[in-house]
This record gives C-alpha cells, sequence and structure tokens, in this order.
DNA sequence: AGTGATCCTTAGGAGTCCTAAGTGTTGCAG
DNA sequence: CTGCAACACTTAGGACTCCTAAGGATCACT
C-alpha cells in the first residue's frame, strides 16, 4: 500500500504497464551512455570507472571514508571495494590507515595526486549537458523534480544508499513560498529556489530527523508543480 | 515556447551548471540501482548482466542479429561480444551459425531454453515500477516526454545504437489532435495516445525517412505539453 | 586474380565482481 | 578478566568483462 498522496487517482504500476517498460528501456540506455563515457574519460587516465567513483566519493566526502561506506556507496560487496582501494594504493591516489576510534576500520583519504585526479574527473559528463539542453526549463523542472522523487523512493526501499538531498534535509522549506515562482526555500543559504534548483548531492546537506523529513516529504509531494 | 517567464531564461546547459551536475548525480544512482537489479536478477540462473542483455536484444529482434550488432547495442568492442556470445553458446542458450547471405557474419538467435531465460528475465524490473508509481500521472508523462527527447539527443550524438522509438518512426503523428488529451496518434495502431505512452522500444518501430523524422522532430518539440 | 574493407575470433592482460574462508578487534556477558 | 559473538576487513579462487593487437575468412570491386 502505497501512502503517497496524489491528487489524481494513480493506478498502481506493474511490469506489465507498458509505461515502467518503456521507462527501464529509457534508463537503461542512460545508464549505457553513462558507462561508455565513464570508460572513456577514465581509461586514459590509467583507471578504469570502479576507481574513478571511489575518487570521486572520498572527494565529496570531507572525512575520511571507511572501505565499508565505500562498498555502500558503489553497491558492490566488500571485496571488490577492497580490491579497488587497494588498486587505488598501489597508484599512490589514495592513503589507506587504520581508523583511530576503531582498530578493525580502515580511514581512506585522498593523497595530493589523487585529490587533483578526483578535481579532472569532477566535471560532469560533456553529453550530460547536451541532453539536459534538449529540454525546455519547463522540462528540466519537472525532470529534477522526478529524479528527487525516484531516488527518494529507491532509498526507502534500501535500493541505494541514502544521498545529500533536498528531501532529506533540514534546511528544506518545500513551497514556503506557494504562489511564487520559486516556491521552495533553503535555510541553509536561505532563498528560494524552484524544482529545477532541487539537489541529490549537496555539499551542505544536513540530515532532518525521521519525523521531520517525513513531514517535508508529505509538504513537497502534496502540490504537483 | 511557452510564456511562463522562467528566471532561468534558457542558458546553454554546460558541466559548470549545478542542473548537470544533478542530473548527472540522479542517473547515476538509477543507473546504480538498474546495474545492481540486474546482477541480484541474473546471478541465480548462472547468467551475469552482460549475457542477459544479449538474450534481451535477441528476444527483441524478430530476426537473427550479428555479433557486430550486438556489439553495438550493448556499447561494448567486438571482442567483448564475442566472448560473451560464446559463453551463452557454451550454456546452450544461443545458437550461432553462419549468416546466409554473408559468409563472413555469424547469425544469433535464441534457443528453446535462451527464449524460455529471456521471457523469465524480460519482466521490467521491479523496482523500476515502484519508482514510477512514486510519480503522478502527469509527472510519469512529463517523465517519459524527457527521456525520449534525451535518447533521441543521444542517438543524434552517436553515443547510443539507435532505439525503435516513435519519434523515429514513419508511424507516428505527433499533435495530431492538438487540443485533445492524447495528442499524439499511431497510424500503426490507428488510435491516439499521450506522452505518458511514448515509446522508447517498440516492437512495431518502422524507421521513417531521414527527412520525415526530422521533420516530426520539429513537430513534436514546437508545442511544450 | 588482386586489394582493401568487413566480420569475427583468438590471445593476453588488468580489473570487476562474486562466495567462502580466513585474521584481527571490539564490545559485552558472565 | 576471560570468553565469545559481532564486526571490519583481507585473501583466495573463479567466472566474466573489457580493452588492444593481431590474425583468419570472406566479400566487393577493380
Amino acid at each position: 500500500m502505497d501512502h503517497h498522496t496524489a491528487p489524481d487517482a494513480l493506478p498502481a504500476a506493474t511490469s506489465a504497464d507498458p509505461l515502467v517498460n518503456q521507462v527501464t528501456a529509457g534508463l537503461f540506455k542512460l545508464g549505457l551512455a553513462l558507462r561508455t563515457y565513464a570508460w572513456k574519460d577514465s581509461a586514459p587516465r590509467g583507471l578504469t570507472p570502479t576507481q574513478s567513483q571511489v575518487l570521486a566519493l572520498l572527494q565529496a566526502s570531507a572525512l575520511p571514508l571507511r572501505v565499508s561506506t565505500v562498498a555502500d556507496g558503489m553497491a558492490v560487496t566488500l571485496p571488490t571495494a577492497s580490491d579497488a582501494v587497494k588498486a587505488l594504493v598501489a597508484k599512490g591516489l589514495v592513503t589507506k590507515t587504520r581508523a583511530v576510534d576503531d582498530g578493525r576500520a580502515m580511514a581512506l583519504a585522498l593523497t595530493e595526486a589523487g585529490r587533483e585526479e578526483a578535481q579532472r574527473a569532477a566535471g560532469g559528463p560533456e553529453f550530460v549537458a547536451a541532453v539536459v539542453d534538449a529540454l525546455t526549463p519547463a522540462e528540466q523542472a519537472a525532470f529534477m523534480r522526478a529524479l528527487v522523487k525516484m531516488v527518494r523512493t529507491l532509498q526507502q526501499r534500501g535500493d541505494i544508499a541514502p544521498a545529500r538531498t533536498c528531501v532529506t534535509c533540514r534546511f528544506f522549506r518545500p513551497w514556503a513560498h506557494p504562489e511564487a515562482d520559486q516556491p521552495h526555500h533553503c535555510a541553509f543559504v536561505n532563498a528560494p529556489f524552484g524544482d529545477r534548483s532541487l539537489r541529490l548531492e549537496c555539499p551542505e546537506h544536513e540530515s532532518a530527523s525521521v519525523s521531520e523529513s517525513a513531514e517535508r516529504w508529505e509538504q513537497f509531494v502534496a502540490r504537483s508543480s
């Protein structure tokens, strides 16, 4: 039983629903392009996509990460993550030391060279820009909104690791300005913003409490934009 | 063009654009979930995601495929595709025979067991249904529309293999019923349909000529929905 | 026939990804 | 303050992915 409050009656989507199959096909194609790009981008640097991803995870985090956190973030098993980290350590891009607070765990951090490499790989793929550019601003906003809802769903289901997204952030004020062009509000920068500026990976994200987060979510989905 | 005054007045998207980065993050997360699911789904059957994908490609096509077509469809090199096919032949799921029309090429087809396996794996991932279900019908339509535009962009750029999508199909009549709820029309089934029913992989797809296709595209994007 | 392009395979190597079976720590119960 | 389960991680082994490079055939055209 789902609990979302759609204004329109909504038949539950099933695998038999053509829309689901078409969306799957679309996401699959985009994923394919993303994967291909990752390969093309990483190979010249002597890295693999997996290794670039580890670098990206480490760069995104201020604190050193554990191997298990990296594994979760990439949705792979611990041995796989361990392997990738080992390769990066061998390449001198990552340091691996015992965690000070837990003698079992490791603290992973970027070396100077690693930071540079991560920086260079950080720019979003050029093709995503092209693809986003093909949409009108209204479509971009709608797409971003849909993406946020989808990611939150996956997160709730435990399919992916928690993201630093607006809808779980304690600074988020959905529909704070109901009639405005930019209806939401971010209490961190203290500024209004619209669907188009929603975030899935925000450096300033701070988790809201579970109840607070649920309440914000209700507010967010209560109105279509 | 719509008249609503977006504060973001159509700047060309670049990698520096926050939206691009957030979309990249979102697509990446969805791709991750898709990949994880593919692995979980394939492993119990003694297959890998790549092998399932080959099976899916073969099932989607009425005619036997060549190895190079499979390679294109998966965006991998020929040797990689050749390897995957070899594994499937060894498992008795695929037959590989000389193409009758070209002595250099191979004709790949599913065996009976392969057809069954493909059938079982065909249902869109259950999590995509959940994720689509989290959207309102209007959002679903907008998302599908955006997906179609994105895939067509990738295709134009040569980033992915041609898809069997409405916007390149000779049966597609965009905005045939401008004022209706279901503004488009499919001349194959001779019925109107809306953005929500757009297709990216249609079994009945037949390519339109290049000029025809370009014209249809113009019509399709000329109006926002 | 000869020559180049095309289709595919093989060879070799780094890396991904899994499960299963370790090693060493931590934290807690007795 | 021992004993031991839970936890973080590594190693081992195997199937597969994915690449580049270097063939073997076959086709298409001169």
